[in-house]
Formats: C-alpha cells, structure tokens, sequence
DNA sequence: AAGTGGTCTAGACCACTGT
DNA sequence: CAGTGGTCTAGACCACTTT
C-alpha cells in the first residue's frame, strides 16, 4: 500500500509523482526503461490498472514514452529554442536550432504540389478558399525524433512569378531546411518579406499528428501560424507549424518604442 | 456496443469522437451538462469505467469541465488573444483582452511584498538568487473565470527609488489590471521598459495552479516569462505569466528588417 | 514462448452536490 | 437522500516486441 500519511490524494497521482521525482533525480535514466507495470503494481502494492493510470499523467506530461510491447523509457527532453526574430533574420537559424544542443536536423519534404485553399490558409493569405496555392509538407526532425511538422503555403502567381515552380525553385523548396533559402529566393524578384506575424495556440494532437511526431494520446501541440508579407504587405507565405509542446520553448523579443503604430495612446 | 465497422480504434477513444463531435456541432450546448456516466455507459453499452476514461480525453482537450457530484459540463471557450505588443504599448490593452468577447476582466491581488529572488527570477532579473524583490502575486479573470496567474517582481531597488512601496505606489500595485499604470509610473521614474522579451513554453499545470486555474487533471499550460528592460537594458520587472492553455491564443508580430542585430549573417 | 503495455469489465466504496 | 463523478481491484483477452 502507498503511503496515505498527509495527502488526500490518490494513489495514482502518489505514483505519478514518485515516478517523476525518480526521473528528475535521474534515478531512472533517459532513455532507460521503467520497471514494467506488473513489477511496479506488485512492488507498490496496487492494481496495474492504477500504475498504469499514474503513467499516462506522464506520458501526457511528456516525460515517458511508450514502445508497446517493449516497455516505458524515460524521454531525452532538452527543449529546443525557437528564436522567433533570429529565425526569420538568418537563413540558416532553422537549422541551428536543433545543433545548439548536439542534435542533427533533418527534413524530409513529403509533398510539393498546388492544391485549393483551405479556409484557414485563404484568410492568412488573403485571398479565397479554393484558390490555387503552392504547398509544401514537411517533417523535420533532430536525431531521427520528430520535432515539428511545417506546412508551407504561397499563393501561386507569387510562385509561379518567382520561378518557384521551374526545376531550380522546385528543388530549393525541397531542399531548404527552413525558410530562409525561399525567402531570399522571393526577395530577389521582388517579394521579400518585410513583415510577419504569428499567433500561437495549444491544442491536443490530432490521431494523425500524434502518428507523425510519435506523440502520445493527449499530448498537446503548439500550432504556429506564420505569415511573412512583402514590402506591399501583401502575404507571401503562410507557414502552418504543428510542434510537440514538450519539446520547444519559444522566443520573442521587441522594442517598446520603435513600432508607432500603437503608440497612439501613450501620454507622458 | 459501439460500432467497429473500420477502424481498429478503441472503444473510449470512439465515444470521445463521438462525444466531441456532439459538442463541436451543438448537440450538447456550452455550459450544459453531458448525460452522466452511467447514462452513456448503458446507452453505449460498455462500462462505466470506459466512458470515464474517454471523457478524461476530453477533459485535458479543454472541451468539457466536471463539477464534482453534480456532472459534466460543456465549456464555454472562446479563445482570448493576447497581442503582445499592443499589450505592452496601451496600459489599457490588458483589461481590453477579455472585453473584445464580451467578457469583463477582474484581478484578484493576492500578494504584494519583499521577498527573495528565487533562481528562476534572479537569473532573469540579472541578480543574484536570494537578492531581495517586491513581488505582486495576481489571480485573473474574465467573467469570474480563472484566466491567468500573473507574479510580477521587481528588483527591491528599483521598486525603492520609483517609491513603489509608498501608498499610493503600494495602491498602484494592487489595483492595476496589467502593467501599463506601474510601466507608466516606472517611466516617469526613469526605468520605463524599452525593451522586452518572452519566453513560451508549454507544461501540465502542477496541483496548485490547477486548483487556482480551476483546471483538470493533466491539463496543460502556457508558462510566459517576460522581461522588461529600461533604457541601460536592466531588467526593471520580470512577470511570470501561467495560463490555461485552451483559453489562450498569443500574437506576435515584427518586421523583418527594422532589427540590425541580427542581419550580420545575411549574405548576397 | 514469455513479457510488455492496451483495453475492457463488473462490482465496489468513496466524497461531494443538490433537493 | 439519491445522483454524480473519483478511484480502485481482480481478472481477462489482445497486439505487439523480444528472445
């Protein structure tokens, strides 16, 4: 029987909590297996029903992965550092942010191909659902661990003016492992961005994101929408980026005088 | 029993589906309570123990919330968005979030005094851990719904000089709804934030935070650290933002060549 | 073949809410 | 008080991995 001295908590939260100090203690070591669940039922005096309940909270905090029939590993989980600002300044920041922490990126580009407009993507790009669009699908990783999904958008004259489309564009939009190379690629005829937003949300993984980024049953993502605008600004690409939570921290840095837009109602 | 006609999809993953699907749709109406337990245990026909565990899955989601003994409910989530640099440039952004949805902001000020800078705040303050600070724990809310935990510390000097600590900056502190009105005062002061930085990451609300935020078991959180610097670049104030996940979708934007700091790489 | 986690059940007792 | 969700158990069968 679990302790029950102080706490009116349930033994599998106990658990979880005992397993988690275990893992942050290094007790058990990244990507060492926990001892399987009939063990730690036995050892703990409780149903494996009510171990295997205290690792979801795990498997959700991302702490643990799962390999079915082989066991639970503790998670290797340095967050990377996404420098927002830094990224979209330096054509090879996607690439570093992975090898910062001794991780070698890698990007596998599963789809260039014009498709229709979604809504979503309509209403970032300003034009209207259904318009043709050029989308580029990828999945990047950093030591073989998927750490992020990117789905890229243009407009398709903007495309198809830039060349994006003629062999050499196609093979840079597959072979770039950020943005960096595509956007010089538009600056150079004309549409280089000047301007970006993104808004940042949370949500859990979809089936078939949690089957791409080999995540858990609730896990949270960070969905980024991305949206670069030219000097007319005009949106030039939307990139879609669905990332584990666990695994990223986000970076934003802005001064609080240059921009004037908003300075309307500062008195002083 | 629920259908398997294709997918090999376990049962309490389907009646989430499902149960997703009613609530997307409007079947089951926000703020209304979902048929108990053993009600879709008997329609569906499996266990009660199944239907738990797929409403847990939507419970983390953020689509439902229990009331204990008394049921299940739908949640009302309008996503509030939260613009980080307007927000910092209009002292009223901050009441303004909540009220674009109709909703009406309130802060609950549970704290303000001297204590000692944690590691966490000392590295960000740029000072030493231990090194004394004025903190100001904040609970807030939109509709008398928990939407954010705000702990602002400043360092105890700078809190000195501008006269934080005398009543009427004391009176500021605990009354202002963000940081506009102690930004303004600060400015006044000569330590007004010219600069700012934030880190996003993304975590399971501990055992506290769930209690204050009114959130679920393994339900995960936005953790913001911002920092403000004055002119000489000091860090004047460091907040630490916690937030419900599911209510929550950030804003950033800047543009891409105003900021030369970063431009020494950009080649041809 | 043995071991792992995934899932499901029936039944039980509990704390809490609302009437 | 009846009804709600919270938790726990013992036992079962499954798919998958490893040996």
């Amino acid at each position: 029987m679990v302790e029950q001295v102080f706490a009116p908590k349930s033994q599998y939260r106990q658990i979880a909590d005992l397993l988690r100090e275990r893992i942050e203690t290094g007790f058990y070591l990244p990507d060492d297996p926990l001892p399987s669940e009939p063990e730690l039922a036995s050892e703990l005096g409780v149903s494996r029903v009510t171990v295997n309940k205290a690792i979801s909270l795990l498997r959700t905090a991302g702490l643990v992965r799962v390999r079915r029939g082989s066991g639970t590993y503790v998670r290797s989980t340095p967050r990377i550092t996404r420098d927002a600002r830094y990224r979209y300044a330096n054509p090879r920041a996607a690439e570093l942010e992975g090898r910062a922490l001794g991780l070698s990126p890698r990007a596998e580009c599963t789809e260039v191909s014009k498709v229709e407009a979604s809504t979503e993507v309509a209403v970032a790009l300003g034009i209207d659902a259904g318009d043709p669009v050029v989308v580029r699908h990828r999945r990047l990783f950093a030591d073989d661990e998927p750490t992020r999904l990117a789905d890229a958008y243009l407009p398709w004259d903007i495309a198809e003016d830039s060349g994006l489309l003629e062999p050499d564009g196609a093979e840079l939009l597959e072979s770039d492992v950020g943005s960096g190379a595509v956007y010089a690629y538009l600056a150079e005829r004309g549409h280089g961005p000047a301007r970006f937003d993104e808004d940042v949300t949370v949500r859990v993984a979809s089936d078939a994101e949690a089957r791409a980024l080999d995540l858990e049953d609730g896990q949270p993502v960070i969905h980024i929408t991305h949206v670069a605008r030219d000097a007319d600004d005009r949106p030039v690409e939307v990139a879609l980026h669905v990332m584990p939570a666990h695994l990223w921290r986000l970076h934003y840095d802005w001064s609080a005088l240059r921009d004037d837009e908003y300075g309307a109602e500062n008195d002083d």
